[in-house]
Formats: C-alpha cells, sequence, structure tokens
DNA sequence: TTAGGTTTGG
C-alpha cells in the first residue's frame, strides 16, 4: 500500500519499516545522488489543499522539517504529492504528524528563493514507486483509517436537470428562495426550499420534520445546500422535492472564500475533500451568475412601503391580543421616520426595563401576526434574529397629520415571511454584535435631534432654533489649531498688504464654491502638487472593461505566493475572470485581514468582493505577469475606499514586487501606503477644495481651503461613498452659510490665513489659503 | 398529512 499508518510502540516502529530502507539526511538531499533505497523523515509543518493540476492529476503538497537538523538555517523541505497518493494522503496527514518518505525522485524547486527551503523538492508518486509512511500524531480515527482504505461511502450527486420522478437523490444547489420553518397545517414543522444549479434547473422541496433541528439551518439566499436521499416527485409538470426516510441535509455560507463549515444537526456526516471544491465551485458559480447578494437594509435605511429583511437583536417582546403579537428589535442604527409605538401596557412587556429605557430611540416595534405569533412567543430575549419580509407601512396619527412607519410581519408565509433565530456563530450576527457594542448611546439623543431638524423641523422646537441662533452669534464655529499669539487683522488690511504673510482673522462665511459639494472633491499628489478631477463610475466602469482584455493567461496563476481560480460567466458575453488569493505564511488569511487581485471583474463585482476581503488590486495578464490596469484607475480598493495613483510621479512595478511584504511581514496589514511604495505608485489624496468668500464688514476676500480632513473633521477620502458624511458636509456648510438667511444672523469664523504670489509672464496675482483652522466639534448639534 | 414560493388586515 502506498500511503501507510504506522505506530511507535516502544521507540520502534510498529509495524517496522522495510528493512532495505536506510535513513538519508537532509543535506544528502542532492541531484546526481542514488536516493533508491533511502527515506526521508520529517515532521509536517504545514500542508495545502489537494488540487486538480491541468491533466486531471491531483497534487498534495506538504512541507517537512528535518527535526534532526532543526537548527539549521534550511532545515525544511517541499514535498510533492500526484494521483491518488494525494488523496489518500490528504486524508490521513496532520499538522505534527511524522511523515516518511521513500522511491521519491528529486527535481530542483523552483520556491527555493521565496520559501527559503531545501533548494529540491521531493516527488512522489504510485506510479513512480514510492511509499509514504505516517506516524500519525493524532489518533487515527476510524473515518480517517477507513478513508485511507478507500471504504468511505461514496455518494453520487445528482444535477437538478437529471432528476427523475420517484427517485431518492442527492443534490447540491444554491438556494434561490426559502421560508425560515415554520409550523405546518399537519402536525410537523415545514421550510420550502427553492434551489438552482449550474444547470440552471430549478427545484422547489417541500421538507417536512418534527425536529426543528432536522430541517436545513438556510439563514440567507445564496447559501448553498447539500440534501441526502431527497424523493423526487412530479407535480403539475414539474420536479419537486420532498423529505423521505433518512433525509439528511448540510448548509454552508455561500460566499465565495468564506470559511467552508457545514451546518447540519447530523452527527456522523461524511464531508470530503471533493466536497469542499463542489462547495467552493458553487460559489463561484453563484457569484458570478446569479444576483443574490442584494446589501442588507438597516433600520436607518427603511422607506415606507417596502418589504425588507432585518437582522436584529430581541430586546422585548409582547402579547398584544389572539393574533397578534410585539417584538422591539434593535439594530444600532436609527429609523430615519418617526416610528409607531404599539400601546401595550408597562406589565405585558418581557425585556429589561433599563435597557429598554435607554434603547427607545433605537428600538422598533414589529408586530407580527396569526402563525408567526407562536413561534415569537418562544423567542428569547437578547436573541438575533432575522425576520423575512418586514413590511413597512405609513400610516397617519388621528390626533395631527404626522405620518409614521408601522412594521408588520404579516400573517402567511408567502415570500418567505418569518422569523429565524440566528446562531451567535453566524457571521452577520458577529458584525451585528461588534456594532450594537460600538453604539453609543449617550449619542442617540444628538443623533435623534439631527435628523429631526433633517427631517421633521416640528421635532425641533422654536426655543432650541432661538437658542442655537444665538450660540452661533456668539461664538465662532471654528476653532485655531495653533499661533494663537496672532491677533486679528481686518480683510482690508489684509487686502492692501504685500505677500507672503499670514494673518488670524474674523469674518463670515458670504458665500462658498462649488455649492454642489461632491464637486468639492479632488485628487491630489503631494510630489508634484497637481489636482486631479476624481474620476467617474462610468469612466472607472470603461477602464475596467478595456482591462478584461487580455483574457487571464492561466500560466500566471497558483504559484509560490497567490492561490488562483478562474472562471467565465454564464451571461452572452462569456467574461473571463480570475482572482488570484494572496497567501501568507503558506495559509490563506482570514478574508477579513486578506488581500486578492481580481482580473476581468466589473466595478460591481469588485465592490461585492470588498465587503468580505480587506483589499482588492484589480490587474491584468502580461506577457511578464500580472501588471497593475492603467493607473486612471485605483490601483488598490478597501473597504469603499478607491485609492489612485499619480500618473506623472508614478513608475508601475509588476504585482510581483507585492510578493516581498507577504515575504517580509508576519502578517501584512496590507496599508495602502505600502502597498503603494512596493508596486512603484505615487499616491494621490482625496482633498476638499473649496473658494471661501469671507467678509468682515471692512471687505472681502476669496480665500482656497485645501483640506483632507481637519478643517471638517471629514476624511474626504470617504464622502464620496458615504451618504451619511456628505449629509454632515452639508449640514455643516449650511451652518456656516445659511441658505437664504442674513448676513447680519450668519455665525463668525475665526481662521488663519496665509497670503503668497503667483506669478507668471503676464500677471501677478495675491492668492490667500485657509490653514489650521478646524470647525467646532458641536457646529450642526 | 403538512406544501406545492409570489406579500400588503390588523
Amino acid at each position: 500500500m502506498p500511503v501507510q499508518l504506522l505506530k511507535i510502540i516502544k521507540g520502534q516502529s510498529e509495524p517496522p519499516l522495510p528493512s532495505h530502507l536506510q535513513k538519508e539526511d537532509l543535506k544528502h538531499l542532492q541531484e546526481g545522488i542514488d536516493h533508491t533505497n533511502k527515506y526521508f523523515q520529517g515532521l509536517v509543518i504545514l500542508s495545502y489543499p489537494v488540487t486538480t493540476l491541468r491533466d486531471g492529476t491531483d497534487f498534495f503538497k506538504v512541507v517537512l522539517q528535518d527535526m534532526d537538523n532543526s537548527c539549521s538555517r534550511i532545515n525544511s523541505v517541499n514535498i510533492l504529492i500526484y494521483g491518488k497518493m494525494a488523496e489518500d494522503c490528504a486524508q490521513v496527514v496532520h499538522h505534527g504528524d511524522t511523515f516518511v518518505v521513500a522511491g521519491f525522485k528529486l527535481a530542483k524547486s523552483p520556491t527555493a528563493r521565496e520559501d527559503g527551503r531545501h533548494d529540491c523538492h521531493l516527488e512522489v508518486s504510485e506510479e513512480a514507486g514510492s511509499a509514504i509512511y505516517i506516524y500519525s500524531k493524532q489518533r487515527t480515527t476510524d473515518a480517517s483509517k477507513a478513508a485511507l482504505m478507500s471504504v468511505a461511502p461514496k455518494y453520487v450527486y445528482t444535477p437538478l436537470n437529471h432528476l427523475k420522478d420517484g427517485t431518492v437523490v442527492n443534490l447540491y444547489g444554491i438556494v434561490k428562495f426559502f421560508k425560515p420553518p415554520y409550523i405546518s397545517k399537519g402536525t410537523d414543522f415545514c421550510s420550502v426550499v427553492t434551489l438552482v444549479d449550474p444547470s440552471n434547473e430549478k427545484l422547489t422541496c417541500s421538507l417536512f420534520s418534527g425536529n426543528l433541528d432536522s430541517l436545513p439551518k438556510i439563514y440567507k439566499v445564496g447559501d448553498i445546500v447539500r440534501f441526502h436521499r431527497i424523493k423526487i416527485k412530479e407535480y403539475n409538470g414539474q420536479m419537486q422535492g420532498i423529505t423521505s426516510g433518512g433525509f439528511a441535509s448540510l448548509t454552508f455560507d455561500g460566499t465565495v472564500g468564506a470559511p467552508i463549515v457545514p451546518r447540519t444537526s447530523s452527527k456522523g456526516y461524511s464531508f470530503v475533500h471533493e466536497e469542499h471544491k463542489t462547495v467552493e465551485d458553487l460559489r463561484v458559480w453563484a457569484a458570478s451568475n446569479l444576483s443574490i447578494s442584494e446589501p442588507a437594509i438597516k433600520l436607518s435605511g427603511v422607506q415606507p412601503m417596502l418589504f425588507f429583511d432585518l437582522t436584529c437583536q430581541l430586546v422585548a417582546k409582547a402579547k398584544v391580543d389572539g393574533s397578534s403579537f410585539l417584538l422591539k428589535v434593535w439594530d444600532g442604527t436609527k429609523c430615519p421616520y418617526p416610528t409607531w409605538k404599539v400601546p401595550v401596557k408597562a406589565r405585558d412587556l418581557e425585556g429589561e426595563e433599563v435597557l429598554l429605557r435607554r434603547l427607545r430611540n433605537l428600538t422598533v416595534d414589529i408586530l407580527v401576526y396569526d402563525n408567526h405569533v407562536h413561534l415569537a412567543t418562544s423567542l428569547k430575549i437578547g436573541s438575533f434574529l432575522r425576520i423575512y419580509s418586514i413590511h413597512t407601512k405609513q400610516a397617519s396619527a388621528d390626533n395631527d397629520d404626522a405620518s409614521h412607519i408601522e412594521f408588520h410581519l404579516h400573517g402567511g408565509t408567502g415570500y418567505g415571511r418569518g422569523i429565524g433565530v440566528l446562531p451567535e456563530s453566524n457571521p452577520d450576527v458577529k458584525d451585528l454584535k461588534v456594532f450594537l457594542e460600538s453604539v453609543d448611546l449617550s449619542n442617540s439623543q444628538d443623533m435623534e435631534s439631527m435628523s429631526s431638524v433633517e427631517l421633521d423641523d416640528t421635532f425641533y422646537s422654536d426655543e432650541a432654533f432661538e437658542s442655537d441662533l444665538k450660540r452661533y452669534q456668539q461664538l465662532p464655529v471654528t476653532v485655531l489649531t495653533d499661533h494663537l499669539g496672532l491677533n486679528n487683522t481686518e480683510l482690508k488690511t489684509i487686502l492692501n498688504s504685500t505677500a507672503p504673510q499670514q494673518y488670524r482673522i474674523r469674518a463670515k462665511l458670504g458665500t462658498y464654491k462649488p455649492q454642489k459639494l461632491y464637486q468639492a472633491v479632488k485628487l491630489h499628489c503631494s510630489k508634484c502638487n497637481s489636482l486631479q478631477e476624481v474620476p467617474h463610475e462610468d469612466e472607472l466602469a470603461l477602464i475596467l472593461q478595456g482591462s478584461a482584455i487580455p483574457a487571464p493567461n492561466p500560466e500566471l496563476h497558483n504559484t509560490s505566493w497567490y492561490d488562483s481560480a478562474m472562471w467565465i460567466t454564464q451571461d452572452q458575453k462569456q467574461r473571463k475572470i480570475a482572482i488570484h488569493f494572496v497567501r501568507h505564511e503558506e495559509i490563506l488569511q482570514e478574508p477579513e485581514n486578506s488581500l486578492l487581485m481580481m482580473e476581468g471583474g466589473t466595478l460591481k463585482e469588485i465592490w461585492k468582493l470588498t465587503k468580505r476581503f480587506k483589499c482588492v488590486i484589480p490587474v491584468r495578464s502580461t506577457e511578464h505577469g500580472l501588471d497593475l490596469l492603467d493607473i486612471s484607475a485605483p490601483f488598490l480598493f478597501q473597504g469603499n475606499k478607491r485609492y489612485y495613483g499619480c500618473k506623472q510621479c508614478s513608475t508601475p512595478k509588476p504585482i510581483n514586487s507585492l510578493s516581498s511584504m507577504v515575504a517580509q511581514q508576519q502578517q501584512p496589514s496590507w496599508e495602502p501606503t505600502e502597498i503603494a511604495e512596493v508596486l512603484g505608485i505615487e499616491p494621490l489624496q482625496y482633498v476638499f477644495v473649496m473658494k471661501f468668500t469671507l467678509v468682515d464688514g471692512t471687505g472681502a476676500l476669496d480665500a482656497y481651503l485645501l483640506d483632507y480632513e481637519n478643517f471638517f473633521k471629514i476624511p474626504a477620502s470617504q464622502i464620496l461613498t458615504t451618504d451619511f458624511l456628505q449629509q454632515k458636509m452639508q449640514m455643516i456648510m449650511n451652518a456656516l452659510c445659511p441658505p437664504g438667511g442674513k448676513l447680519d444672523d450668519f455665525p463668525w469664523l475665526e481662521c488663519f490665513i496665509k497670503s503668497y504670489n503667483v506669478r507668471d509672464a503676464m500677471e501677478h496675482q495675491v492668492y490667500y489659503q485657509i490653514f489650521d483652522t478646524t470647525i467646532v466639534e458641536d457646529v450642526i448639534y
């Protein structure tokens, strides 16, 4: 048997290694030496997932450390295992096992320079007559023994376009629609699930079980399921799936690159290497062929007359009457509309009173009806829920005409209406918990007054307005961050002086340009001092489209520092997309910390990836290797930020330069400035460029503001992609220069300005720039 | 058995 598990009993191998084999030292692993009857022994310090090479051969790589020479500079060696042995070996080997390899072939290691290992690697395969012996550090489980002996049951999975009436099959599918489990009119729980697969066929399944736990744990459209023993029946001319005896299911997150952890109640399920690949392949297919990842709606984003799914935490609950039940929930954001409060007696409300009071501005009342009441009654306070297809209804209160929003979960299960309890391990719950903990409750009062000012001035009293106005009139709305010894100078004096000089002034903002604030954002190169426009979305889309030619070159895939995946979109365009996941110390980092490179992706696809991964670099294949795109495109996407480089000052280097960051740093933090430096990019900074016309009764002066984030305390880099910041900036400008107001009522600004000369052949002009000045914290509160 | 996807009354 080419792969064999052995034990060490009383220091001896049991069974013993074949007697003709002799141990070979790492330093004797050299080309030209005969290793026929030799074996090499080392400790498994790394192993990679099994991959399939282009010719269909399975391939598995492990790294062994030579324990006899563990202090040497080079003490590890790559073992490349091909064919059946790759699979056999992968199923039983663990980190820390002692690994013996005999009958290997020696070859130069192409990655020795980067990985610092032995300059040869060992090639191993059944065809070459190799043998592997493993002394397992972990107790060998029955499952792995079974796998080694190839007796693990092999399941056959039927594509959805090959289903036949009356059969019982196993299948995989991507959830296109689902109803979370509810109590059926019979005796069981029911969940209806519609699947699709790459055959583009649909299958709707009715799943029943007396045990809630044995129904698939689907949390969102796009999840991937594996069903075993589902019965296929024809109904109304279409195939339909129904639970049959022994039905079992696994459910996986459908996000490309997310950990592959099955959700199931089955204890002894089998899930082998090929199935990992099946799940990842389905994820990749879904990512490019189905539009399922609609951004989730938070309470801050609700609109009247909307059906939406809400991920939230239960704060309190109460019985209202026989057919309706109240759930008070929050998600940390504030609904921008006044919300309906269902009248219930305080003693009927189950939930912590103190918490209810603290969260009163952030909780919303959801009234659930009929069939949902039973499940709602059983919910635990504090649990995390996803409530599907909540209806937001706009209604007018009787006593005045201020309208409010009501949240209803109507009776029935149409459109997947229902309530699902999410486990704490759910990634959305993890995110929500972090967010809820970050919510500053002392601030929620401010947030409330802010949205009230903006949306409903009846909530903002005249007295409050008067007092704020008074405050504005007395105190300047700016503060100076330096040079405090300087006295104020009248604008008239400044206008009559020569440049360059610095002044402290007290003035009002008569007007400003541009009035459309998004036009104020530019890209600034601090090296050559040039200003550039931020490329428009359409422009970016075109650049990315152009970069898709030429198609990804498979020769550049799967190198020593990144793993690649490529696929073709199934739409008419048949676009080729490749993603290269950068590895670090042989392992992929957590998605949220990792960097990936993408070829052929659209703006939307890149945007989707940035939700999941820390950095995305768009690249293209050239004859030399992977390169950055045209420098007009961002060289990096991080979160909702796009990083651009200066055309004049950058000298882009090949993408391979990034591998040095992977090699040098234990945990690359992927700082944009560092990435830029490594790639030869001179980064551009987002900056607000505005012209303020300042007046003080003695004169008027145009001063330029060039601000990254100090003046407004808003990062210019985020304003274009963040609605909230745009609103905040608009409110600041409205406070500095109230639209329609009289100059007398405008607030005072204290600023530093400096004058400077600009000369050309014909003209000489003096310009002014604002510096070391910032807006006071509470200007808009 | 139950559901068989397709909202909206309270």
